[in-house]
DNA sequence: ATAGATGCAAATGTTTTGCAGGAAA
DNA sequence: TTTCCTGCAAAACATTTGCATCTAT
């Protein structure tokens, strides 16, 4: 069974404070842990629903809450007002096709190091960043 | 009379789609033009009703779309839902305080090449950019 | 038995749209 | 006098909250 680290980190979460292991939460896990890359909440709730009809949306919001906060999801939000979720990984940035919505990862250590330096100079702690590169990905450029 | 340019931009851009002159649109464009920095659609609002009680919030948020689309606005938006504009200036980006809000501009060239490099290796054609370093100022890192 | 979870409906907050009346060209 | 603009109310949209009911513990 993969994604043992996962499972582990919720059900610790659920324990430390007392929240319920239930039907519904099982499921949006099962679901969730299937994604590759990033699924936005309307499309989590269309895949849970496929499987079970009866879950309500707020309960997916709600989930999906608790699974960021357990650290099994990261929230992510590009330029279309829609809430996103990925499995965190190692650190990354997102390329976006804004014909196509495709969404690509990548990483530079040295863009990293970079804004450690800028926070500095500015006397801000940095906490977190968000750096997302929109444009036309290859298949999308002919026209 | 300042703001010249930015006047002229408007003047163009309404005469070339023979849209209007309205005393709304002076009256959104005098108190746009007095900001520095950062303002929301809901402050704009404020300030445009401190002078002129009787226009719409729905008129500005139409106004601000064509400054933007005139080129004299920039639409930005950070993490709390909110739009902000600001008057278009050399490139930058942001380092956001997340107590405060404080907002405070960068620039870095580095960064800048490195994205162009980035959107390269991964085929796509770089239309624009989001990169903003969210952490505690440094009047909020006390406590 | 009881704290916690669910799902519906209603509320939220921001922004957009429909439309009848009003103003600029 | 036509075309465009305004302002109100209502709609849209994603997300959150209230609450009565249900369920895991």
């Amino acid at each position: 069974m993969s994604h043992e680290i996962e499972r582990m980190a919720l059900s610790r979460y659920l324990d430390d404070r007392h929240l319920k292991r239930t039907r519904q939460r099982e499921a949006i896990l099962e679901v969730f842990l299937e994604v590759t890359g990033h699924i936005s909440s309307e499309e989590l709730v269309q895949r849970v629903r496929a499987r079970h009809p009866h879950i309500g949306f707020t309960t997916v919001y709600r989930t999906m809450k608790i699974f960021c906060e357990a650290g099994l999801a990261i929230e992510r939000s590009f330029e279309d007002g829609v809430t996103r979720f990925e499995i965190p990984h190692e650190h990354h940035d997102h390329l976006v096709c804004v014909r196509c919505g495709r969404i690509v990862e990548f990483e530079c250590s040295m863009i990293e190091s970079a804004q450690d330096r800028i926070a500095g100079e500015y006397g801000f702690r940095l906490l977190r960043h968000r750096h997302e590169l929109y444009g036309h990905c290859r298949d999308c450029q002919e026209e």
